[in-house]
This record gives structure tokens, sequence and C-alpha cells, in this order.
DNA sequence: GGGAAATATGAAGAACTCGTGAAACCAACG
DNA sequence: CGTTGGTTTCACGAGTTCTTCATATTTCCC
């Protein structure tokens, strides 16, 4: 269940939004003092944060800075004031998304849901996969695998950056120290190879993704 | 100092206007034929342009069309006709601001004074739109949508300025890298797919929009 | 409203990408 | 010198994407 901070000085306001974040299944917490904010947030890392820019202790922005410095928790905005700056400045010190009072309850919940579905960027290598670059040994799900010094580093290369699609020709200036030409196609003949014995260890797995047009990318 | 340009066929309200701006501090300059406006800016890149709506040469609306199809600069239009609808044309080009006479040059003076001094930060994408360039990914309320690459770069060209125009000519030399002859309305069968795309998740959403005569833009 | 220009859409062939197996190549080793 | 395991290239087929063209539909301007 996601975590939901709203930091409103408005009792009644907060309580009603809390109300509805509960009814839509999220476990929502109130805070009316924007002093006590970042601490909260530190102690007990919310999921999403819907945060006032009027506040008495600490303004909104002062808040969504300071967060943005140790967090990329999402944040919506929310004001009384509806000028354009607002909703510019909001963005600026990283707001995820912006709204106005008066807001209906149900757009902000909406938007808190469309922000919690957003996927969120975590730079982990797949589960299940360990390379160790000292041994020059990798393993899935346990098991070792018995690859060529071109497969190695070319998963190596991959598992650098999960979910980031290279192109052939990033590939191939990873995988050869010297600049040596090499047809694009070379990659994906390394690729069928390591994909065989990523298959043999978890059937089904399509860990290699390739993107058509672009390269190839590991599947988080 | 910020750099006024004013288009205005009326050589002595030009001065007039041209005169309270250098009060306040600007540098302000004159041009009375539409057709030279055009050129001075891409010339002379004022910081913000006051812009007759009838003018000799070519109307307001045809050159604030274009101007939006390579720049930014905010736009007051100005007008003797009174008509809502006017209004809405006017923005509907990308104009920033309107003003209709007669005016208060103090009143123009002060509008500009408001659209210099609103930061100018890239504007933000749609809400729940969300590009990754790395993972060459893009999700739009969450949810991951199928791209080729042409209309992955398509929409990356227009989410890197919303709002603004492009041009078809100008889309093309975004897509692609070599400088191939193509046809214009390859970009609108790219756009028709890419709308597709975006109304299956969004329906009803008009993200894409196209701007008679000008080109397309991402619809804030 | 009517005509001209611009845009939207659907369909189809051309162009491109990718996966694959087979073959050529290469260096190391017995 | 032949074998072996690894690397690279090649060529083909299947599938996807790109581009264009022809045909609606919309928009603009008079």
């Amino acid at each position: 269940m996601s975590k939901v901070l709203i930091v409103e000085d408005e009792p009644k306001l907060a309580s009603l939004v809390a109300d509805y974040l509960k009814a839509a299944g999220y476990e929502a917490h109130c805070i009316e003092n924007g002093l006590e904010a970042i601490p909260w947030v530190k102690g007990n890392q919310p999921d999403l944060i819907v945060l006032d820019l009027m506040l008495p202790g600490r303004s909104g922005l002062e808040i969504c800075k300071e967060l943005r410095t140790f967090s990329d928790v999402p944040v919506i905005m929310v004001t009384a004031r509806v000028e354009e700056v607002d909703r510019l400045i909001g963005l600026e010190v990283g707001a995820d998304d912006y709204l106005c009072k008066p807001f209906s309850v149900r757009e902000l919940v909406a938007r808190v849901k469309a922000l919690l579905r957003r996927p969120r960027v975590a730079a982990a290598a797949p589960a299940g996969l360990a390379i160790d670059e000292e041994k020059h040994q990798v393993s899935l799900d346990g098991k070792v695998l018995d690859l060529t010094p071109v497969e190695f580093r070319l998963l190596a290369a991959l598992v650098a950056a999960p979910g980031r699609v290279f192109s052939r020709d990033g590939l191939l200036e990873k995988l050869y120290a010297d600049h040596r030409v090499v047809t694009d196609r070379t990659v994906d003949a390394h690729v069928k190879n390591l994909r065989r014995k990523l298959e043999e260890i978890r059937p089904g797995a399509d860990l290699v993704r390739s993107i058509y047009g672009v390269g190839y990318k590991l599947e988080l």
C-alpha cells in the first residue's frame, strides 16, 4: 500500500483529502506545519506528497526544493493563487504536478493515482542476476553461467545501466578496447548466444530485449 | 536591458509607446510594415514584441504564426477590433497577451513588464507525459507507449518545447540525422500514428495539435 | 456559402530491422 | 599440422516500419 503525505494548513481540507485517499486504498497522513514536513519525510519515506504552497512555518516551495536534495518522491503542489508564474515556479523547484484551489478532490485523487502508477526510475539489476567482475563470473538464479569473454563484457555493459537502451555502435565501443572495425550484426550474434545461455537457466526470461531500430537493453 | 520590438502602422502611437518603454528602461524599436517584422526579429532577437493585428503588408496573425515556428519570444497583440473572437484567435496563434485599442500606454507598459518578469523556464510537458531518452521509453498516465523510432523522435522533438509550433520542415530536420529528402506529408502520417497511440491511453486527449498553415505543436 | 488550400486517413509497396544458421576466420594448443 | 573454441561475417526470411499516394475531411478566406 502506498503512503501519501498531505502538508496542508486547513485541517478540514486536509482530512477531506485524506479520507478520499484512504477510500482509494492509500495510507494518508496529514501535517499542518511546514516545519515538520522534512523530518517526517525522512522518518517515514512516503511514496507521494501533496504539498500546499502557502503554509505556516515554511513555504511549500522551500520544502520542495529541500526535498529534491535527498529524494525524488513525487510531489503535487496545491495553491490558492492561480497565476501562471506559480505553476512555472512550482515545476521549476521540482514538483511533478500542480493543482489550483478550489480543486475537486476527485481530481486530486486521480492525479495521485497517475503519479503513483508512473514507472519509478529504479536502476537495479534484474533480480537473480549477479555479476562478479573480479571473478569474471556471472550467475543467474544461483547457477553459474559459462560465458565467453565477449559475452561477459556484453552483459556487463548492459548491467551497468539496466533498462537503458544501448545502440549497437555504443556496445561495440564498450566491448573492444581497441577501435577495431566490426559490423553491427556482430552484436546480434553475441546477443543470440547470450540469450541462449540465459534461457537455459530461466526459460522464457527475455532479459535482453531488442528495441527496434535503436539497440538492446536489459529488461528490469 | 531588454529589447522590445513594436510593430505598428500608426507612427504617432508607435513612438508614444516607444517613449514610454524607453522611460521604463527598455530598448524599443519600431517597425511600420508587417513584411519587415520577421526578418528584423531573426536579425535582432528581441525579448518581447508588441504586435498590431492590422498592418500593411502582412496581418499580425500571420506574423505571429510564423514567429512561433522558430521562436517563443513573448508577443502582446494590439488591435482596434474588440471582439472576443479576436482575443481567442490571437491566443490560438501563440500570442501571450492581448490589448484592445484604445488602450492606456501605461497599461501596455505594465503588461510588458509582467511578461518580461515571467520566468523563462522551459514549459513543462503536459501532465502525465513522461519521456525517458535513455530508456527510449515514453509513458502517458503511467502506461508505457510502444512507439516506433520515428514516432519517438517526433514526440521528443515536440516535448522539447511544449506549446511551441514546429513546421513540418523543422520537424523533418529533427527527425533525421541525415538530410534525406522526404515529403512533408510523411510528418502527417507519423502524427496520425502517434495520435492513435496516445488516444488509446487517454481518449480525447488531443495532445498533438495541428496549427493550420504552420505545423504541429504539443498541447499543454 | 463556395472555392482553394491544408490536413486527416486508409491502403500498399518499398525499405529497413532483426534473428538465425552456416560458413569463414583466427589464435592457441596439443 | 590438425583440432578446437571463440569470433566475425554473410545471406536469407520473417516481420516491422517508413514513405508515398489517393481519397476524404477540415479549415480558411473571400
